[in-house]
DNA sequence: TGCTGTGAAAGACTTCACAGCA
DNA sequence: TGCTGTGAAGTCTTTCACAGCA
């Protein structure tokens, strides 16, 4: 039980999480493994496996009380205050992101939205201001920023994370189709929109010719 | 070897391709398990595992030929020809989409664009005109269109998956943040935001404790 | 020599099954 | 009775190690 969790266990743990606030939300105290797991597709077992991880927080007989629960799985995540977040790259992606609403609604605070291009900075887009990336670093350090979407073309993906990981950023978020060659202390989380539609294209290869 | 392949190993097939893809703009006619494997943080002996799926295509003492594994993995994964997909819900994410050239860079091609919004249906997006989503089941008939991109609201996902299915769509792209309950021959890939920045914060902060 | 293809071994993840608490 | 927590079993995935071809 003091192993790492594997990268699939901290996935399921942002699932329940997500799960369990929209649950209090309609009026829920108390949950079951089992019902846990219904919502989610996930096995009962693989749900208190899981939450064994959290410090002892279930109740035989009655199952997890919901704030409980909640608070637990905040505080594994570490997602216990707001994290602030630099979008590098304000294209048509970046731009969506600095709008998007699930972020503020999850604890995560856009603090900075950087591009190269003339004609983005100093521009103002669903409130916040566009900056130069030469500006990037001290606008980091300032607000201590960790973490950073990387919306910039494929071409200048890696030479950008690169100069993010020097300004001392420790996670990324990368939406450019290309694997990042980065320190092993800093982590990469990947959006591949084609990856994800090139699954789903063999899933529905495979399903149609099983009906044949 | 005639087990159906789990979805790691079918992402994988993905990230091969598009590798394989840079490395021939780049000059390259072959290459080694090793080399395709470092260029990807994957090691060699799982690489060879991987494409031991394909129909044979190695060469002993010389590795792989480039463009023969190219076109074996796109018969693999089924993306030999063009793939029309449709996104459902035009917001800032959405509109985002319609204008991503990744897609049509690798084989998909917007062939329409839906929304229930009086003040978005009409509207011209990147040169496609959002149509009124009460169109969408004649339009996926007419095109055959069995994928979709599904950007609307967290609270209408799920009926609106629901709707998708009923019109024929066999794999949704679902980038609301909640779990689409569906019958199980239709397949949906998660684009969830929140859940991969939860990632990165656990592994920064796990990062943090351990340099302490 | 350089590299693939592949059984065998090791390791990681999931499910089972049940003791024990409310 | 209802449910958690957990060792043991089972399954799936990755790595090892090497025979064999160019």
């Amino acid at each position: 039980m003091v192993d790492t969790p594997s990268k699939t266990v901290v996935a399921r743990m942002s699932r329940y999480l997500r799960q369990l606030e929209r649950a209090v939300s309609e009026g829920r105290n108390t949950i079951s493994s089992k019902i846990l797991g219904e919502m989610l597709s996930v096995s009962d077992s693989q749900v208190r496996k899981d939450l064994a991880r959290l410090e002892p927080v279930g109740h035989p007989g009655v199952g997890f009380r919901c704030d409980e629960l909640i608070a637990a799985i905040r505080r594994f995540l570490g997602v216990v205050d707001t994290w602030p977040i630099v979008v590098v790259g304000c294209g048509n992606l970046g731009q969506a992101l600095i709008g998007y609403k699930g972020f503020s609604a999850r604890g995560f605070k856009i603090a900075g939205a950087f591009d190269i291009s003339r004609d983005l900075i100093g521009k103002s887009v669903h409130g916040v201001t566009i900056q130069d990336f030469a500006d990037l670093r001290a606008e980091i350090a300032d607000k201590n920023v960790q973490l950073a979407a990387l919306c910039v073309p494929t071409d200048r993906a890696q030479v950008t994370a690169e100069d993010l990981v020097k300004s001392g950023i420790g996670g990324i978020l990368n939406f450019a189709p290309v694997f990042l060659s980065l320190p092993g202390n800093v982590h990469v989380s990947y959006v591949d929109l084609t990856i994800e539609m090139e699954q789903l294209v063999f899933a529905v290869v495979q399903n149609q010719n099983r009906s044949l």
